[in-house]
DNA sequence: CTAGTAACTTTCAATTTACAAGTGACTTAT
DNA sequence: ATAAGTCACTTGTAAATTGAAAGTTACTAG
């Protein structure tokens, strides 16, 4: 599909339009995908601590995510054990930069939505996400 | 329903866990609520306006995530002129402070996805958006 | 041999989305 | 005054996505 509006302009890769939020969206624009990212952004690795964050993700969906997140470049999966296989998802570089998102939803959740774990308690058990904020 | 790993806390209305980020993207976890957003500080308000984005809303999507987004105090909907009854629709202090999600989303965008338009062209026809980037 | 764990895949009903068309109040052009 | 057009929706329907559960494969431990 060809963005009518900017004819010749290459749109993101299959992009609704040119626009860094929607083609960021067509990407993260779901419930689960920015979940995830901030599980291993928590240091989580593996399928099965996916599946136990409290949220409750279905495995269907999990494993969908985890696919395209790798085509993504987003994450990486890596074998980290034979005889079993188990499998380690990690952060690329790319994965990582989302930080400032997550960091500015954390703070908007804090400020908005009463209940919600504050900032300093997350960072408590995820020295990682403190550096996608600046001071 | 309840969260059953934090008993007797009240997470989020509604919400999968006490997450900042989960019980925010309860709210905004979709393809459509946050371009709306972005359309808002643009300075877009009318239901038309909206529509004439290059990303194609359907209306029927439109109409009920102008609802949510009252309802949950994000924007307000106002009157602006009577015979014929227009409306415009305003972000309110809740929906401006989501500001720094947008521009974290635009930097992320126009670094990893090519061909997504740069925030200086953005920022040069929306005064708006700049307020949410610290430099 | 039985039970259990990890990482998935499959199934299918339910929900959400996309697209098209229609509605009602009002205005503008002929 | 009739015809066409705009705005802010609503309705209908087909397609796509999601959620919940069960099944699969490979391996280990008792």
């Amino acid at each position: 599909m060809i963005d009518r509006k900017n004819p010749g302009k290459a749109a993101c890769v299959d992009g609704r339009s040119p626009c860094p939020v929607a083609c960021s969206l067509d990407l993260l624009g779901d419930k689960w995908t920015l979940l995830l990212v901030r599980d291993l952004l928590l240091g989580k690795t593996t399928y099965t601590e996916f599946q136990k964050s409290p949220e409750g993700i279905p495995t269907n969906i999990l494993a969908e995510r985890l696919k395209r997140l790798q085509a993504a470049g987003i994450i990486e999966k890596a074998r980290y054990q034979e005889r079993p296989v188990r499998y380690a998802y990690h952060l690329t570089a790319k994965g990582r930069d989302l930080r400032p998102v997550l960091s500015a939803m954390i703070d908007w959740g804090n400020k908005y939505i009463p209940g919600t774990v504050p900032r300093e308690q997350i960072e408590a058990m995820a020295p990682q996400l403190s550096e996608g904020k600046q001071h």
